[in-house]
DNA sequence: GTCTATATTTCGATAGAC
DNA sequence: GTCTATCGAAATATAGAC
């Protein structure tokens, strides 16, 4: 038989309270995705995790603290694929990482919805991911216009492809395929067309005998 | 001086409420737009709009009802540019179709921003217009099937061409480049990138003499 | 056709007990 | 850390006067 709460050790970590974080994260992240953040509402996040609305509050101060926290988990989860401390892959190498991502996010519905509803949301500056979305997308164009750039001088990408159209066609097809992908579940594979897309790439503006 | 509105005959048609109405719906298309559905209430629709709440549902028996509206309106202002009563373009006349669509598109933020916002959010089954953007996306799905198969069957499009891959990614850069549009302002030309993007195609599928 | 007034929920957030 | 209770604001929608 265990102490009961309040007389243990002081530096002890609260794990309940933690876990009742996380779950909390995990499950805004759900409604977020398929409800968007302003068509959930905190009770209904509390309800599902198993809280009273006040005793999610007390983790978050606020519905947009509940947001950033989801965004954190998120590019917690995602950020070391793309831009870890793993050297970034170059020229085409950079495409099949995109395609490895499009097939792993095959994988996770709830947070391709989540990205396709706040990108959608927050192109208005006034919301609350505005911000995230923003960097978001400046970062994947930063990493692959790298990799395309860094292909073009290894000679493995022809010297006169436009880099900027690449690089937005590329990160168009993703999201676009991404909104299909949600309205048809199952009947789309994300993978298969992008793969596809990049052999239309490579045969355009590959060097041959490199690509 | 004409006769005050109660003396007018019983038969005309009340030019001005037809107006308020019509003024209605612009207004709740900028908002839903840059807000999106849930994102707006009556209320703000109705001041912008110049009327009170109520005098506002006078018209629209519900939200639903003017986003209802809404969607009909702009169905109505692009639906003869694609699905009208001439014969649809065929082959790569259809991507030139899409080419020219981007650049109406440009100059109509408000349309492209309710679609991109309503796409997002409809992707839930109980969303008002989940059936609405599912229609859109098998319209223009369908039509784009069709030119892509005639190309084929004329020998304008290469034969082993992947139908169904070429429409999806079509569809998927237009949508896409349309997101990023909509988040820098400016810095993005849809119609050069969706050009490109045709230019690609053409350099792959593209029956040698026809294209 | 438009208004004022109001009914009814639901929202995000706070106060304070345990 | 979690709860009950509650506040104030904003939401959709309705009733009835003009």
């Amino acid at each position: 038989m265990s102490f009961p709460p309040r007389y243990r050790a002081k530096s002890r970590v609260d794990l309940s309270g933690e876990e009742s974080r996380a779950k909390a994260v995990a499950v805004a992240t759900e409604l977020f995705a398929t409800a968007g953040f302003k068509g959930t509402s905190v009770a209904a996040v509390a309800a599902k995790t198993g809280l009273s609305q006040s005793g999610l509050l007390h983790h978050f101060p606020s519905k947009a603290a509940l947001l950033a926290a989801v965004l954190e988990e998120r590019d917690r989860q995602d950020g070391d694929f793309l831009t870890g401390t793993t050297a970034p892959p170059l020229g085409w190498a950079a495409f099949d990482s995109l395609t490895a991502l499009a097939a792993r996010n095959s994988t996770r519905p709830h947070l391709v919805g989540l990205f396709v509803r706040l990108a959608a949301e927050a192109v208005e500056p006034s919301h609350p991911a505005h911000t995230w979305v923003q960097q978001h997308y400046a970062g994947i164009r930063g990493w692959l216009t790298e990799a395309v750039q860094a292909g073009k001088d290894r000679g493995e990408i022809a010297a006169d492809a436009p880099v900027g159209t690449v690089v937005r066609t590329t990160i168009a097809v993703i999201d676009g395929l991404q909104q299909q992908w949600l309205l048809q579940p199952g009947e789309v594979s994300m993978t298969a067309d992008f793969e596809a897309f990049v052999g239309t790439l490579r045969a355009r503006w590959s060097i041959v005998g490199s690509g």
